[in-house]
DNA sequence: CTGAAAGCGCTTACAG
DNA sequence: CTGAAAGCGCTTACAG
């Protein structure tokens, strides 16, 4: 059951406005739109009256009648994961300066909850929806959501099959950067910490080992230690991959924050990233500047991520029949202390 | 202009629904908001019908008639501070929960921006609004949405005068806390980091001097080193509050996110806090746990605060004319590696 | 227990 | 250039 609140107690309607100018409401209307149909000077009069009477439009009641809506719906999988923050910074962004209202819902990888807030946005009749999607989502989200009629572009996490929209980086190549980068400055022993599930993961494992494929490594499944791809995972990876091999000495993380937790196991040890250890991250997060140390990584632009997601769905509600996009942001290393 | 983008082709609308089933609309909408004045026999086949024609809520057209609404819009400063998106989870979560729907909108402390996000969720037909109030936000926001009779929590930063409903900590004893733990543990010369302005800047500054009145050491302005509230700043401050003063050992940040910059500055001068150096935070987010090293202190639980602030919001929804409430969360220290 | 009618605030052909 | 009328999809008295 909905909750129900009243708005403001009576509301000043265009009907209020036509009295007050003197003419119909279909002429208030007119003008309320900037049609230029009507005389300046009756706008004007229109104009002075809305202002007068503290007029405020009721969008709501013109979209009905239209069939329009300028809300879209974003959905985020971990808020508290900065990378999805920054992605939501940029598609919000680029979402309000198109002039469109944003529903944001956070479903913590709860792939039941995005089942819910899915549905309250259908109800609230958005224009469009953008979708980190939860852990576990099944690709049949893709088409529920389009056969609802309603635009989507997915970010991030791409799902198994289909065509539809998506915006997210190229996961496989920006890990093997990293580990090229680690195997150019003469490791040949590195640990992948970090990640527990999910597509993402795979690409980013498989960068891993085409890297050390081209450099004819083998594959040591004893060097990788996954955990929630979080600070406290990165944390206990790390520390169990210090305790499983303590002569280990380079590692490639997950994403930034496990590498932020891997810091800080390693500082524990008394061990500095940078000096006698080399620590790659992966995202670039606005937190790896000013880590300690600050953190070697590969960018994908976080924020721009999310503004490309929303050119997609732009394009899209634009028009309906384009064929599915796929943008993939190119990752580029960016080296600072810790490798 | 805002965009205009159509929805669904055709909807199907209750009339349908009354026509497969033979019976009139009201009924229809009788049965669809759960009332037992309809038979269960008609009840059931109405169900029937909707489920079979693929009928979904408009709850646009259903607000319009009932004059309700079930959106929040929530509008943040800074949604790149970790801080704030902790908060953003606890009410975004509780209202959800609730019922609700939540328009996000991200100022980045631009009052120019929240003015336009606000206009447009009143437009919207917002059932209330919980903001952080940009830096620089004047007191008379709180009595324009006041006046458009939209419900509103402040969040975080309060505002010059006035009564309204606020959720904030208690930035004062806070860093009180944080000083006094500094001072217990032997130091008489404690730099202030970070922080640049406003009202939060004031109270924290406030908790640091009593804590140093009460110690009888004597309050020294070339020991505050202000700067953006974010890690860059706190790494700038740092810096140049070590240049300026070599044999300084102990500091209290204006926030985590300055602190986490303090432990990188300190880190390029071969520093580790918690050895040498104490470092005090502020708000407890979750990097604190996993920085390097783990930071202390003071918590103010940022996700509660959100929970918090939805849960006044929603109480004045419900009763209009309330008292105005203020949520003080009391601030606790704790200490981990850095201090 | 169910139906006919009015109305929420707007827009949009259609006349004139 | 402007007005009268219908209608978007729903809810809610009011009858019966």
């Amino acid at each position: 059951m909905p909750p129900k609140s009243t708005t403001s107690p009576r509301q000043v309607t265009i009907l209020d406005i036509a009295r007050a100018a003197e003419v119909s409401k279909s002429t208030v209307s007119l003008v309320l739109q900037g049609s230029d149909l009507i005389r300046t000077e009756t706008a004007d009069r229109v104009r002075q009256a809305a202002l007068k009477l503290g007029y405020v439009y009721n969008r709501q009641a013109a979209e009905l009648r239209r069939g329009t809506s300028n809300r879209i719906g974003v959905v985020i999988n971990d808020l508290l994961n900065p990378f999805f923050a920054e992605v939501l910074v940029g598609i919000e962004r680029k979402l309000v300066d198109a002039g469109y209202v944003v529903f944001m819902a956070h479903t913590n990888e709860s792939v039941s909850r995005q089942q819910t807030v899915l549905t309250a946005m259908r109800e609230q009749g958005a224009a469009g929806i953008a979708i980190c999607p939860a852990l576990g989502t099944d690709a049949t989200m893709v088409k529920t959501v389009e056969s609802w009629g309603i635009p989507l572009v997915v970010m991030i996490r791409s799902l198994e099959e289909g065509t539809y929209d998506f915006a997210g980086s190229d996961n496989e190549s920006g890990v093997r950067l990293a580990t090229e980068h680690l195997i150019v400055n003469g490791h040949r022993r590195i640990g992948f910490v970090g990640g527990e599930t999910g597509i993402v993961l795979d690409q980013r494992l498989q960068g891993y080992k085409a890297a050390l494929k081209a450099a004819s490594i083998e594959f040591d499944e004893k060097l990788v230690f996954l955990s929630r791809p979080n600070r406290e995972g990165g944390h206990k990876a790390t520390s169990a991959l210090l305790d499983a091999l303590p002569k280990i000495a380079a590692a490639v993380c997950y994403n930034d924050l496990t590498a932020f937790g891997a810091l800080s196991a390693l500082g524990e040890r008394g061990i500095h990233a940078g000096d006698g250890f080399a620590l790659m991250g992966f995202d670039n997060v606005l937190a790896a500047a000013h880590s300690n140390p600050p953190l070697s990584t590969v960018d994908v632009s976080p924020s721009e991520l999310g503004e490309h997601a929303a050119a997609l769905l732009l394009a899209r509600i634009q028009q309906p029949d384009l064929a599915a996009q796929r943008f993939l942001g190119k990752p580029r290393l960016v080296l600072r202390q810790s490798a």
